[in-house]
DNA sequence: GATGTGACTTGAGGGAACCGAA
DNA sequence: TTCGGTTCCCTCAAGTCACATC
């Protein structure tokens, strides 16, 4: 089969970059001349394929990748086999449920096997409801707030109307893009992409949406439930929400959970929880049983006191001296804060870094004097250490200082938060999720980022735009001083930004992840990844069609997107070189980056995957690929140094436009949070069964959500005091089962005196004894049981998936379906975050 | 169509707060 | 009550992605 590519066509390139040897090698060898022609066909036939910018190699000089931090996968699957291992001689029987074939929580496995299944498996529509992007949104979790709603609902339908494009100042118009036209107890799912209006049309023109007579959309599936619910409705007479509340009042309280309320005084709080909130601060706002009146604006009223602001700089006491070439010199204020900050930094490895240094050095000079730059020439001759020392003994006093010292210092902190870290949004007061300025300081990039070192500036009130209602309390500026702009614009849900002057991004203030602004988007998210299981097996067999598609271009979109469904790899969007580190995603793979295997391991078409991910983090996997793919990677690797692009014909923007085509509103990322969801749930399923005690029930949750953490390569440093730690619960399992033997001793004793002569006395030693055993027997189970978890999380983060990519509604009704306490899965944090998902999600639901 | 900009989500690290054992 | 290990939660870097502009 001829393969249609331009290769060698003219316009392969940004026009500003150079051609590297290997490009111009490349047009010039035989194959390329052949792909040109093709090429100029593809662009009379109007497919012009357009070469990405690729790096050339003076930019990318290949450097060996860094040490994995953590693990490689290896590393986490030998992990994973160990504590099989251990499982099994524990005697704890888990094993058996674990996700792959070789019983390990090994990404390869677990992933193919997923695969497998789903792959096999048929998503009817009957498993989940159909949600429409743009429409009511009407699943049974869901329900209960409709039904709240509908009281409002009909007199509200006609405000949901396209917003009219706003005329935006300095923004564009993200009321355009996010109108979230949503009817009362409805969510619009048209997360933060724009052509909401350009969807919607789209989105009609869907064969499985059905319109009922009143316009309003309404799918077979949706109507299915809707009668399911009203035959439930009928049979218990009562609405969900009362079998709900009753349901959730009858839960037996855990043993835990009543200790906890005798401890804190009967109310179930944590102290933590109790200092949280304020008086008559306890209901919670349910915005998530309200319809949303405001056209696609992300407010109607915002009022808030302004970013707080770090103190000013402190002057270092007299005494405190800064040497050069061993003799003391007194720093201008504004160089001897430079000075603080690198010495306070001194006992950290990126002080070592020549680019740390270098950068350092460099805007530090620039903050010096004239004098100062004359006499401060070398890095070398600096000598911070009577700073730092300074430093390390102020630290050393604070965390000296006595109860009540701490007690004002928080107590003042509480002050400014209460002051700094609300906000008033439509009426109700919002938690702020930063609220203070970022202080300034010497810039930390992560892996090896040229800009480490930089000097983060001091952000003045005159580079910060405020953002809030007109007509509200406008923040007022520290004294002698104006913010840069004062603007009210309720497209955005920011309510201050600022220029940082490293990379020149733009920093937001924002609310908390618990606020309605965040939830809603949440919500969203999962309901379009929900809405990419209806159409997954369609995708996955268009993606498996493009593998044989005669255009270079399709062919690496379809392997591009097999990867990041497969492997839950990220977009990957191209970066500014020398700006950033050097990191990848999908779509920004290089040759080197991967390494085919013919056969390794007793499989065949096996790749391997090295590479920096995201904040660096090393990817390392050998996957199994199928042969088609196999043979295009080669393919695309055909002729190429290197530092070249793997997928050199498309990028992320073409990826998403495509997919968008195949669903609205989906994009690269959504097949992560689908696959992180879809994963948990079927682990869920897999590994929990009625009869486990707690114990058990959580170990499977923290291994389904390993699982997913693993798909995900969500890595952490093994903690510090791991070793000692588990050896700490060593100590205490062998104990413990010293205390069984001794216990299970007397209790063989006490059956034999009883059974000699049974008195009264000797049949009560009995029955005491068998319960000191089987306490004694539940006490060390449960400690194997934490040891086990401990041991298989030691260099996997739970939290980053369980916070951006599990539908908390899988958690909420594992944890009603078996019983489990809320608070044993999600801390105060999270289940204020998840606050919807806890008060609507019954048990029943699935992802 | 390429590139730039802006708004947002995702992510690991680290200090503070908490809690249980001694 | 103290100490030290663990968990929480804040911080800010680093992604994604859509729209604007050239």
């Amino acid at each position: 089969m001829k393969l249609e590519d331009n290769e060698g066509h003219g316009g392969a390139k940004t026009s500003s970059r150079k051609r590297t040897a290997s490009e111009s090698k490349r047009d010039e060898s035989p194959t390329d001349r052949k792909r040109s022609k093709d090429g100029e066909r593809d662009k009379k036939e109007g497919t012009e394929l357009k070469h990405k910018a690729k790096h050339s190699s003076s930019k990318h000089p290949r450097k060996p990748l860094q040490e994995p931090k953590i693990t490689s996968s290896g590393v986490l699957k030998a992990v994973s086999e160990n504590d099989h291992a251990d499982v099994k001689t524990k005697g704890v029987a888990m094993d058996a449920s674990l996700p792959s074939g070789k019983n390990t929580i090994d990404l390869n496995n677990n992933i193919s096997a997923k695969h497998t299944e789903s792959d096999e498996r048929k998503v009817t529509k009957t498993e989940i409801q159909e949600v429409d992007l743009f429409a009511p949104i009407e699943h049974s979790d869901m329900e209960r707030s409709d039904k709240k709603s509908k009281k409002t609902g009909d007199s509200q339908k006609d405000k949901h109307k396209h917003k009219s494009k706003s005329s935006k100042k300095g923004h564009h118009g993200t009321d355009e893009r996010n109108p979230e036209h949503r009817k009362v107890g409805e969510i619009s799912v048209n997360s933060s992409d724009g052509n909401s209006k350009k969807r919607k049309s789209k989105d009609s023109l869907e064969t499985d949406v059905l319109l009922t007579g009143d316009g309003k959309k309404e799918t077979a599936v949706k109507k299915e439930n809707a009668k399911k619910e009203r035959e439930k409705k009928d049979r218990s007479g009562k609405d969900t929400k009362t079998t709900d509340e009753k349901k959730r009042k009858k839960k037996p309280e855990g043993k835990e959970e009543s200790k906890k309320k005798r401890k804190d005084g009967d109310d179930g709080k944590s102290k933590k929880e109790k200092g949280g909130k304020k008086e008559g601060e306890d209901s919670t706002w349910k915005w998530w049983e309200e319809g949303n009146s405001n056209n696609g604006n992300k407010w109607t009223t915002l009022e808030h006191k302004g970013p707080l602001f770090p103190p000013e700089y402190e002057p270092l006491p007299n005494n405190v001296t800064f040497f050069y070439n061993g003799n003391p010199v007194k720093l201008s204020l504004a160089a001897e804060e430079v000075a603080t900050f690198y010495a306070k930094m001194l006992d950290h490895e990126y002080t070592t870094k020549s680019s740390f240094q270098e950068n350092f050095f460099t805007d530090w000079r620039e903050e010096m004097t004239v004098e100062e730059r004359e006499q401060i020439k070398k890095l070398s001759k600096c000598d911070f250490t009577h700073i730092n020392k300074y430093f390390l003994e102020k630290s050393e006093e604070k965390k000296a200082m006595t109860k009540e010292q701490k007690q004002v210092l928080k107590e003042e902190n509480n002050k400014l938060t209460e002051e700094y870290g609300f906000c008033e949004l439509d009426g109700h007061r919002e938690k702020i999720g930063n609220f203070r300025v970022e202080p300034p300081g010497l810039f930390r990039g992560r892996g090896e980022h040229p800009k480490m070192g930089k000097l983060k500036k001091r952000i003045q009130p005159e580079e910060i735009t405020i953002n809030c209602s007109k007509g509200s309390n406008i923040p007022v500026a520290p004294k002698g001083h104006k913010w840069r702009k004062v603007q009210h614009d309720n497209t955005v849900t920011w309510l201050a930004s600022w220029v940082e002057n490293v990379q020149g991004n733009f920093k937001y203030v924002m609310l908390n992840p618990s606020s309605k602004l965040k939830g809603e988007k949440d919500w969203q998210k999962y309901e379009v990844a929900r809405k990419l299981k209806l159409k997954v097996e369609t995708i996955r067999r268009l993606y498996r069609d493009d593998w044989k598609n005669r255009e270079m271009k399709t062919r690496q979109r379809g392997v591009a997107l097999y990867f990041i469904d497969k492997l839950a790899l990220r977009a990957g969007n191209e970066k500014e070189e020398s700006e950033t580190a050097d990191t990848v995603g999908c779509c920004s793979l290089r040759v080197e980056h991967i390494t085919l295997h013919q056969e390794k391991g007793g499989q065949e078409f096996m790749v391997e995957f090295d590479f920096l991910g995201k904040d660096s983090i090393r990817y390392y996997n050998e996957v199994p690929v199928e042969g088609r793919v196999f043979k295009n990677l080669k393919l695309f690797m055909e002729n190429k140094e290197p530092e070249d692009d793997l997928f050199d014909r498309i990028n992320t923007t073409y990826l998403n436009k495509h997919l968008n085509q195949s669903m609205p509103g989906l994009t690269a990322k959504v097949f992560r949070t689908f696959n992180a969801s879809t994963t948990l749930q079927e682990q869920l399923n897999k590994l929990t069964t009625a009869d486990m005690s707690l114990e058990e029930k959580l170990l499977s949750y923290n291994r389904a959500n390993r699982a997913v953490a693993i798909l995900c390569n969500h890595q952490r440093a093994a903690p510090k005091t791991f070793e000692k730690s588990m050896q700490n619960l060593q100590d205490k399992v062998a104990q413990k089962q010293q205390q069984l033997d001794v216990a299970k001793k007397e209790l063989k004793e006490a059956k034999k005196e009883h059974k000699k002569g049974g008195t009264e006395k000797t049949r009560k030693l009995v029955e005491k004894t068998e319960s000191v055993v089987k306490r004694l027997e539940e006490q060390l189970k449960k400690l194997q049981l934490q040891m086990t978890d401990r041991e298989e999380n030691k260099v996997i983060a739970l939290g980053t998936s369980k916070l951006n990519y599990l539908d908390p509604r899988i958690s909420v009704a594992w944890c009603r379906k078996f019983n489990v306490p809320i608070e044993k899965i999600y801390n105060k944090t999270q289940r204020d975050k998840f606050a919807w998902a806890i008060d609507m999600t019954e048990e029943d639901f699935q992802f």
